[in-house]
RNA sequence: GGGCUCGUAGUGAAGAGGCCUAUCACGCCUCCCUGUCACGGAGGAGAUCGCCGGUUCGAAUCCGGUCGGGCCCGCCA
């Protein structure tokens, strides 16, 4: 394919066919040039009056319209080369034109520093699509693919495509339920992952399975969620029983993909792994920016006996050291309180250490030695100022942890150009619900706890880890998995603690339950988020940027108008029938 | 389901009780222009300020509601 930026240079003193986009036009009345543009680049065309039929077209034609033109690639003279362009040294001499087709004045604008609001370029996105970033993603995304397929191939790994229509399952997510003709009142479901499949797959006898796999999740949509659909590289390894050897198999790539793809650094060419409890205790969350500190600093025990209320009642206190953050104003403290609060906090304490004198509201409620226990601890030094946290521990870990995030975003401590990995884990089996007050899966049911049977019979049960972790990058989690649990009778344990019985195992998960029973091969495997891992890989803060055609923020796809109500006829025959309130 | 926030010509922004008969830039239309490159010049059209209601002598501006967008919580791996 010729394109116009690669080739047209080489071509001098050639006559060529070129077909793009109009990008600009330059009517000079006696002198028409027009910048025609493709996915590669801009050449510039002249069209003088001497080519009548050529000029006459020329002064018809706007942005955006289709052209083919053919003409003399010619060497620019000294002082009309365009050194912003990569064809600015040469431009065609058009004899030959032709519209292809034409077009309306744009509803948005696509080669502006200020871009339209999203809405219009989603409505738009097949013009929002010419914009040069756009492109980049595109092409960029299938490079993506390109070195994932080689790299698992590489590796031994198969890739099976699984069902997509499939079973709803009970845990997880909100389904996608898919009514069918032939079966009144019974309904498939898109998968959520293909979990079970590849599960499957190892009782099948598949040593290493992997596929990009469409997945699908009816829940609301995060500026980092993609409503409904998404992609992950699925991977399974039978044989395997330490998640260890699943997470070395895949780090060669995530830096590969970070460093040559990306063209970013590595803050740690050993990608650390941190146990979940002291990712929450250090860092206030399971999915922490390691490419900062400021980490959590516990001061419970050095605050027992403040007369200080707020902290004395506490369950638990903690810090946050920010540094120079004496420089912010009380309006900007008042803002970073209002976030607090929005997470939970009754307020947000603080002491700023300015010179050897220690400013604050509440440092009269201090004693000396509180005082010096708390700059120690957190080794604040001239300029900073230290934030409080007083709650439950969970509401503490909580709100430091998101302050944590804004206080690196407003000094500036985030670097575009660095990747911070890790991977989380051990994460709890079980976790109790706060407003239930009842004990629920902590991730997903299908991993193996640690310490198997003898675990689930002897612990307490809250303190049973998981086999289980998730990788996270500056900040994000892309990658969870986990050594599965191959064996009917850990299952039924699993489900048991619970109050599940044999029989809603059975009914629920019965082919899996069945496969195991036929000489299941240990096996573990995880599944990378790709359009989450690309958006940060690309430095993006936003999902839709990435993706050619997403749904907006209410999961609606506003250019094609969908979801949308369907005839009465097609319900009919799905044994569907519309509710009153509809 | 909840919280915060935004909505002004085709597009992006300004205006924050009377100076608004609403300003600017890009785009659009007409005319002029043979070396521009986001060409330049002259002129022109285009907005019931998301919608409904209220306060006021007077509302784009204040208040209430409503619709739509964005971010977050819940939810979600």
């Amino acid at each position: 394919m010729r394109t116009l930026s690669t080739e047209v240079p080489a071509q001098v003193g050639q006559s060529v066919q070129v077909k793009g986009w109009v990008n600009s036009r330059r009517d000079h009345g006696g002198l028409i040039f027009i910048d025609l543009r493709d996915h590669k680049g801009i050449v510039q065309l002249v069209v003088h009056p001497e080519t009548a039929e050529a000029f006459k077209l020329a002064e018809e034609i706007r942005d955006e319209f289709v052209l083919a033109a053919t003409g003399t690639v010619t060497e620019r003279e000294e002082g009309l080369k365009n050194p912003n362009i990569e064809t600015g040294s040469v431009e065609i001499k058009v004899n030959e034109l032709s519209i292809l087709n034409r077009s309306e004045p744009l509803p948005i604008q696509i080669f502006s520093e200020t871009q339209s609001n999203e809405e219009l370029r989603l409505k738009y996105r097949y013009l929002d699509l010419r914009r040069p970033k756009m492109q980049y993603m595109l092409t960029k995304r299938d490079e993506m693919y390109a070195r994932m397929r080689s790299y698992m191939n590489e590796n031994q790994f198969v890739e099976v495509t699984t069902p997509i229509l499939a079973n709803s399952s009970p845990e997880g997510a909100r389904d996608f339920l898919i009514p069918s003709r032939v079966h009144p009142g019974k309904f498939y479901a898109l998968p959520q992952a293909p979990q079970q499949f590849k599960q499957l797959l190892m009782v099948g006898g598949i040593p290493r399975y992997y596929q990009l796999a469409a997945c699908f999740r009816d829940e609301d949509p995060r500026a980092d969620r993609l409503y409904g659909e998404f992609y992950q590289l699925d991977l399974e390894m039978s044989f395997v029983e330490d998640g260890e050897e699943v997470r070395t198999t895949m780090e060669p790539l995530v830096k590969q993909l970070v460093t040559d793809f990306a063209g970013k650094k590595l803050l740690q060419d050993d990608i650390p792994r941190l146990p979940y409890v002291e990712a929450m205790e250090k860092y206030g969350t399971d999915k922490p920016d390691l490419r900062f500190g400021m980490e959590l600093v516990e001061l419970t025990d050095e605050l027992k006996d403040t007369e200080f209320g707020v902290f004395k009642n506490a369950e638990c206190v903690k810090a946050i050291c920010v540094k120079g953050a004496s420089s912010l104003s009380r309006s900007q403290i008042d803002q970073f309180t209002e976030v607090a609060k929005s997470e939970g906090a009754g307020g947000l304490a603080y002491l700023t250490f300015e010179g050897r004198e220690i400013k604050s509201p509440i440092a009269k409620f201090l004693k000396e030695s509180e005082l010096k226990a708390i700059a120690d601890k957190t080794g604040a030094a001239d300029g900073d100022v230290v934030f409080f946290g007083a709650d439950t521990r969970k509401v503490v870990n909580k709100v430091l942890g998101r302050l944590r995030n804004e206080f690196a975003e407003h000094f500036g401590l985030k670097d575009p150009d660095v990747i911070a990995l890790a991977w989380i884990v051990d994460f709890p089996f079980y976790e109790m619900d706060d407003k239930t007050n009842q004990m629920d899966f902590g991730h997903n049911p299908f991993s193996m706890p640690k310490g198997g049977l003898d675990a689930l019979n002897t612990e307490d049960k809250l303190s049973i880890v998981a086999d289980q972790y998730d990788m996270v990058m500056n900040g994000y989690e892309v990658c969870s998995g986990a050594v599965r649990n191959h064996n009917p009778e850990v299952m039924y344990k699993v489900f048991g603690a619970l109050g599940y019985d044999e029989a809603y195992v059975e009914e629920k998960f019965g082919a899996m339950l069945g496969a195991f029973k036929y000489g299941a091969p240990p096996h573990a495997g995880c599944a990378f988020g790709v359009d989450r891992m690309f958006m940060v890989l690309m430095g993006e803060d936003n999902i839709r940027e990435i993706v050619a055609f997403p749904k907006n923020g209410s999961g609606v796809d506003v250019m094609m108008g969908s979801p949308s109500v369907v005839e009465e006829a097609q319900l009919k025959e799905l044994h569907i029938k519309p509710t009153e309130e509809d």
